[in-house]
DNA sequence: AAGTTAATCAAACGTCTGTTTAATTTAGTG
DNA sequence: CACTAAATTAAACAGACGTTTGATTAACTT
């Protein structure tokens, strides 16, 4: 109880602004969200964000570890073992695109900041990258060159996967401005199901009248 | 000649800050290039960029502008005509891959500043979108249902056929940090090859020993 | 050659940026 | 209660931001 209240106390604000900027990155962008407006929003000083985080970038890294360290771990759990290729897949997919929706936040914040040039970002995240690249090429390239000679490569895989599985939620403030009389299902579960399908059959490979 | 000399000199500005504003914002993101620097690149005076865009913005949507409205084209010519599906989408994702690659400058620049909030951006990007919404619901969408009663929605195939296509371009500054030790053939061509096949029959449907 | 329009320029506008400092408050320990 | 260390604060730092202004130069028209 001590320990607890104690550590509540002192996380307590480094807490307020991590949230905060989760929120405020996402739905602004990095570089348009400034540190006395982050502050603001979460309650506390503004040299709060230096005396817990060190920097923004900082911040931003520590942002992005929360979301990389979950996601090679669902990919590690859910591509290993000795199921079927196609069983993995469904299964990493499945788990993959569930975690993107609960954590659609952290999800546009890796993503699409993805390709700036800072060294200090870049850097970061070719490391994550880099536990997921053998992950893939591990239990995917390796699994497929084997089993149908099949040579892909994890540079493709990775991004590939990645990027189809990520797409309704980056696109999600574009297409809500777009109406649409015909009405589809676009549920969670049926989303996920549908990627999978399309991964593992393509559009075309998929059952008729199913 | 004398109306040549006369438009050059007019545009010849105009045109230089417009090229380094493409590869400045892909490179370094729009936010985090300022219009100085942008000047400077460009050999113009800072007010120059105001003059002739009116605003930081302006310049930006003016560069959407030029990127959707070709690979609306691309769309438009492609997948309209009486082919059959499957030789619809493997000449849209074969000549989209090759635009992509060729405009990489413009694609993550209109991709990944997808997200940002800024009603200004955002309402410009979903006029470009409905355009693509159309032409993906009449020429893919109903045909899925009509031919093999799949229902799929537009807000679902485009964005994930955008996605999957532009993941190489877009993952690329990361990917390079990771070293490779087997070899893949990552050629262009077998890029969109290899794109197309896993769109059309997915990962496992493809021939074995290809 | 005079008049008109477009292009270029340096300079300044006010505001916001990330970061640091030093003083102050708060809380926990002996 | 005194001591120590962590947390919080207001204030200032130097610089960058997008945009605007008014003067100046260049080019084209009549």
């Amino acid at each position: 109880m001590k320990n607890n209240s104690e550590k509540n106390c002192r996380n307590n604000s480094r807490q307020q602004i991590l949230a905060t900027a989760i929120t405020l990155f996402a739905h602004q962008g990095f570089d348009k969200t400034g540190l006395r407006e982050l502050a603001k929003t979460a309650g506390v000083n503004l040299a709060m964000v230096n005396y817990f985080f060190g920097s923004k970038n900082k911040l931003l890294t520590e942002i992005l570890d929360i979301f990389f360290s979950q996601y090679v771990d669902i990919a590690r759990t859910t591509l290993s073992g000795d199921d079927e290729l196609s069983v993995k897949l469904e299964r990493f997919i499945l788990k993959a695109i569930k975690f993107f929706a609960e954590n659609r936040e952290f999800l546009i914040i890796a993503i699409t900041d993805l390709h700036h040039e800072d060294e200090e970002i870049i850097g970061h995240k070719s490391t994550w990258a880099r536990q997921m690249f053998k992950i893939v090429e591990l239990e995917i390239c390796h699994r497929l060159a084997e089993e149908r000679n099949l040579k892909l490569s994890p540079k493709l895989i990775m991004p590939m996967l990645t990027s189809i599985m990520s797409s309704r939620f980056l696109f999600s403030p574009v297409m809500e401005q777009i109406e649409d009389n015909e009405t589809y299902d676009m549920s969670l579960q049926r989303y996920a199901e549908t990627i999978t399908a399309i991964v593992l059959d393509g559009i075309l490979g998929q059952k008729v009248l199913r």
